[in-house]
RNA sequence: GGUCGGGUGGCCGAGCGGCUAGGCAGAGGUCUGCAAAACCUCGUACAGCGGUUCGAAUCCGCUCCCGACCUCCA
């Protein structure tokens, strides 16, 4: 069932028609988090919106090696120092157990939202042998020179002699040159401001170094991912996916590592998914305008009125576009977890209805391009939001079956039978949705509650209402709602 | 300052030349013992000013705001 997509493509700026290099195979790689604290929200947002493409890709038939890094070395901070010996040294740890810790941490998160595991986790740390094979092949290419101990990626000779540098994140290379002229004196190793460290001389004190043919030393801050997407994708592969915020100069300085030694573009397509906003503003830690994963689902932070359960932290992801941004507050929150649950009540009588209608029925159109229009929105660029709206546009036909106030025989049974199997489909298989908590009754809650309905509907026959509204009162209480049908009554956690 | 992306009804958020987005909230109605749920109906939104066009929220120009990146960040 290969469906022909289009992705907007941050190279080109564009929205393009995806073709991949070898027929139903995708080769995709993703920029993963630096693990020296826990995850923030804004990560889970884009892992979230990959997941979704990753999902999407292979339900169209697509077989895809989805390669997500974790960074456990490499990222210096202003002083300096690398992020992981910092985290190391503050908790009298060794770095690999900061790694390790918060690479765990990641990794229960992802599967509290829900997303599928990469293919292959590839760790900086694990591919220095690689990373230093790399800065070599730039040397030799001549887009890298070394100074006192420590290599540096030439920027100005590769933007002079390509033409490439600064095409993705739309830097202008006159600017690069005209720069130099005054930045030149205050560099000390470095010939051009824009030029960045691919190996690093470590000093003394550092905790994480290894041996080069350099100095010993570390790899630099955008090596990791040019040497495993390599490694494992080839040096071109499909997509190559990221936050918005890794354009400049992650990503831009990762395609120069790549074309300085190999020559070829790494990825076809870029993609990169907007920021997580709160209130208006980026979400960050530095400036304090953040809420952790855990604060958002306890309701634990000044931010919000209330928890909300991840997957109605994941649905609120998908109802915007993975290149807008989205901006979380608690009003939106609010309104997300009621459509959740309005699109879940759904998904549950859809499941537990039976429709026998032959032939055809006057709705079948609606339903069936509705769910059609659903999967060409998935088409476009993984328009979740759009794609999400036409499940809603279905529910009131199907609360209304329910309900009676539809005919059964408005409907044939093959456009219901495809209503269901394409529903899931969507929901559950490609945006990665699933029921929350216990709201999936089974064991003896439900005997129990089918008994409690009962004897409640007794007293109502009897028309005992104070006995009846004490059952509903104390049900709600219990977060339990009770809904009064047409035909029978029937029940979900709040 | 440079680069890029935005400003859509009370809120969130799609659409990006002609056709109802959708969710939440709100109003009215149906159903119901009451309530909830559900169903039906409704608001006539596209920052401002010009321009292009038979026709613009959608294209162009200007103005005003906002955000991101340019330093580690998904």
């Amino acid at each position: 069932m290969q469906r022909q997509i289009q992705v907007y493509n941050s190279l080109t700026r564009q929205k393009e028609v995806f073709t991949p290099l070898h027929e139903g195979f995708i080769g995709m790689y993703v920029c993963g988090p630096t693990v020296y604290s826990d995850v923030h929200l804004g990560n889970c947002r884009t892992f979230v919106s990959f997941d979704v493409i990753y999902r999407y890709l292979q339900f169209i038939g697509y077989k895809v090696r989805y390669v997500r890094n974790i960074t456990d070395v490499g990222h210096l901070l202003d002083d300096g120092e690398d992020r992981m010996s910092k985290g190391a040294k503050q908790n009298n740890l060794e770095p690999m157990e900061v790694a390790q810790k918060y690479t765990v941490g990641f990794h229960d998160m992802m599967r509290i939202f829900n997303t599928l595991p990469p293919n292959i986790e590839p760790r900086a740390t694990g591919h220095i042998i690689e990373q230093i094979e790399m800065v070599q092949a730039i040397l030799n290419n001549g887009y890298a020179y070394i100074a006192n101990g420590s290599v540096y990626f030439d920027t100005l000779k590769f933007a002079e002699k390509t033409g490439e540098y600064g095409r993705l994140s739309g830097r202008v290379i006159d600017e690069l040159l005209a720069e130099s002229r005054d930045n030149l004196k205050n560099q000390d190793e470095k010939r051009h401001p824009s030029d960045f460290a691919i190996w690093m001389k470590a000093s003394e004190e550092h905790l994480m170094k290894w041996n080069s043919p350099w100095s010993v030393g570390f790899p630099g801050w955008h090596l990791e991912c040019s040497a495993m997407s390599t490694k494992y994708l080839g040096e071109h592969f499909d997509i190559h996916g990221g936050g918005n915020d890794l354009k400049f100069p992650h990503h831009e300085n990762e395609i120069a590592q790549n074309m300085g030694s190999c020559g070829c573009q790494p990825a076809t397509y870029w993609l990169h998914t907007n920021m997580l906003l709160m209130n208006g503003k980026k979400m960050s830690k530095s400036d304090g305008n953040t809420i952790s994963p855990v604060e958002l689902f306890t309701g634990d932070s000044p931010h919000v009125t209330k928890g909300y359960s991840p997957m109605v932290v994941r649905f609120f992801f998908l109802q915007s576009h993975y290149r807008s941004t989205n901006d979380l507050t608690d009003e939106a929150l609010q309104a997300a977890e009621k459509g959740f649950k309005r699109l879940m009540e759904a998904g549950k009588i859809l499941t537990s209805t039976v429709i026998d209608t032959a032939g055809e029925g006057p709705l079948d159109k609606d339903i069936l391009e509705a769910m059609e229009g659903a999967f060409a929105d998935m088409d476009d660029d993984f328009n979740t939001p759009r794609a999400l709206s036409r499940l809603f546009e279905l529910v009131p036909i199907i609360n209304s079956i329910k309900d009676q106030k539809i005919s059964k025989d408005q409907i044939s049974k093959t456009a219901w039978d495809t209503l269901q199997e394409k529903w899931f489909h969507l929901l559950f298989d490609v945006f990665g949705l699933m029921e929350d908590t216990a709201s999936a009754a089974n064991g003896p809650v439900d005997g129990l509650m089918q008994l409690i309905i009962e004897l409640r509907q007794q007293a109502r026959d009897n028309k005992d209402w104070p006995t009846s509204d004490k059952i509903r009162d104390t049900l709600q209480e219990l977060e339990i709602v009770i809904k009064d049908g047409k035909e029978e009554t029937s029940w979900t956690f709040k």
